[in-house]
DNA sequence: TTGTAGGCGTTATCAA
DNA sequence: TTGATAACGCCTACAA
């Protein structure tokens, strides 16, 4: 391309080569070969052409250029393209956390939803957003989090006309919208759901995270207004891993006096507990009730399934939401939020 | 924007608010307000203005320059920039499975590298990538896996003109960029090590990938080359999730006659045993031996580190390599083979 | 040292 | 039913 072909004088030969050098064909080569304009060109392969939009173009015309464009293997180019629409037929998910499984749901759930419209959707992984999402040109962005400092810079953002959702219950709509989900409260029904139910009731939490002590919190708050206090022997701390959750659950199950039932602070973390109870011969939902926070996918389909606490159906209204203002179907700056319900699943003991 | 405003008829009142609409400042606007010609605003905002490059600007023009683009708070078009040169600036990183670990050092280590250039780095998680690379204007483009449908796909997308790095040893380069890491020779090369110092290995894993099953099979034929063969009780199957590698391990590790060390399928796999292990008081490196494969950055950071076998600095090559490409600072095509060498550390015994 | 002007590949508005 | 042609926002010879 820029580089000087090495040493030869005669750059266009090479034995016939079938490749056409590395020259991308544009819509003007398309029209030419196929004798028409570039406009009609345009209309016939952004499927205007047809249908009751557009200037119907003749069948004939259309199956000339489609030739054409197939023989030269026309692509167009996007970026020309987002100059002139403004759209670039793309979403972009900010996820801070990749490795955690919650960031990959709302990845899938988002994803899905972006490509059944036509819509490519692309993961920016970087806590640090602010550079790079100046730059971007993404139809709509999703934000799984907002650090103090940053959050200053949402609204210069949507000022300049992004489109943002911005996942964070610290944070107010302006010119961007926000998707809010407070879980303390749901955290607390579902610790009040067990301690009436069962007698003695053990916590497998937090990990590290900020979330998972607020979750724990919930736990022991519950307790105290009963005149409770957890034994030392019913509350296992652990890292966050999914390791460590398995490991936790075994030291909570393992002893002869073992709690009838397990609170944890997340989904992933009661999977494990599941996992880690099962491999001790223990049967989740009779011999042991545990439940998780979340709601997620993982747990549903879990055998048995988790009781779990969330809101209904997050992410697909989230996606939704995605593909709608990337598609100009809704305004900005609204408040979504998505209160939590507890689900009573075959992991506690009911069946599904 | 494209909405109209609801039942109003002055759309540009709004109590004087300070946000100015979604109008984006173009480099124009920037020009007129400081009284300038675009080509300035440009030859400055690039930073093409001072320095031997280009026509160098009058000190006093540039603050002026500047002042007016930040009051405006202009922020450069990239679709309209890309046009005109070609370049997005950005890095893209197709990954299958973003849900292993492998995948998320891949996204670290060629993020940091990029972004240190200047290049945004973008992921796209779909096993199905033939459609989105069509249309991704990209400077360079990692792959990380190649189905046999998609195989001939890779040329093609080549001689568009994207610059592809296709991890992948059922493939040659193309138009296109290589890499390769043969894995089974160094694994047996790990295993041979493990039994020549130990008397009694066991094998943990192979998890579901075909990768893994490979690997689990150096394991078996090494032995079978001393004439021997693995006894039940010191193979332990798994799943791949973090925690069956840990239950694996605890089954392996929990007996009377455990083994003295452990070959693992992979490092994260090996990083399970090493806490499962720790977790029934065992010392790694001294009461039993510990050894994964891959040469990942999370084992080489473990306490013990973790002895294993891989590459040399693969990540770092690859983030370099596609930098290298995405500034056409080197030409497409080439095949890097990063051959695989045994890493011994402290959980085999070796201090560090 | 700065400005003029042309063009990148599209789409969209007209007029034919 | 189709074709000229003017944008879109930016970069960059080349001229001044």
């Amino acid at each position: 391309m820029s580089e000087r072909t090495a040493a030869g004088t005669d750059t266009s030969t090479g034995a016939g080569n079938a490749s056409p050098a590395a020259v991308r064909p544009t819509i003007r080569m398309v029209a030419d070969l196929a004798g028409v304009s570039t406009a009609t060109v345009s209309y016939v392969l952004s499927g205007r052409g047809s249908g009751s939009k557009g200037p119907g173009v003749k069948e004939e015309t259309t199956r000339r250029v489609r030739d054409a464009a197939e023989e030269l293997g026309y692509r167009p180019n996007q970026a020309a393209r987002a100059v002139r629409t403004g759209k670039t037929q793309t979403v972009l998910l900010s996820m801070t956390m990749l490795q955690d499984p919650w960031s990959l749901e709302v990845v899938e759930a988002v994803s899905a939803q972006a490509r059944s419209h036509g819509l490519t959707p692309l993961i920016m992984a970087d806590d640090d957003w602010n550079v790079a999402l100046e730059r971007t040109q993404a139809d709509a962005v999703f934000i799984d989090a907002v650090k103090p400092a940053q959050r200053s810079a949402l609204a210069g953002l949507a000022s300049r006309g992004l489109k943002l959702v911005v996942f964070d219950s610290t944070v107010e709509p302006d010119g961007f919208d926000v998707v809010r989900s407070d879980d303390l409260r749901g955290c607390r029904e579902l610790v009040d759901h067990l301690l009436d139910g069962w007698d003695d009731v053990a916590c497998l939490g937090p990990g590290a995270s900020r979330t998972d002590r607020g979750r724990a919190a919930a736990f022991h708050s519950a307790l105290a207004d009963r005149g409770r206090t957890a034994p030392e022997n019913r509350v296992a701390d652990i890292d966050g891993s999914p390791e460590s959750a398995y490991a936790g659950a075994l030291k909570l199950l393992t002893p002869e006096d073992r709690p009838r039932a397990i609170y944890a602070t997340s989904d992933y973390i009661a999977i494990s507990a599941v996992h880690a109870a099962q491999s001790l011969g223990l049967v989740v939902g009779k011999d042991i009730a545990i439940a998780g926070v979340g709601n997620t996918l993982a747990g549903e389909r879990l055998s048995p399934a988790l009781t779990s606490v969330g809101p209904r159906n997050l992410l697909g209204r989230v996606a939704e939401l995605m593909v709608q203002l990337a598609t100009d179907q809704r305004p900005v700056g609204e408040l979504h939020d998505f209160p939590w319900e507890v689900w009573e699943r075959a992991s506690t003991g009911k069946p599904v």
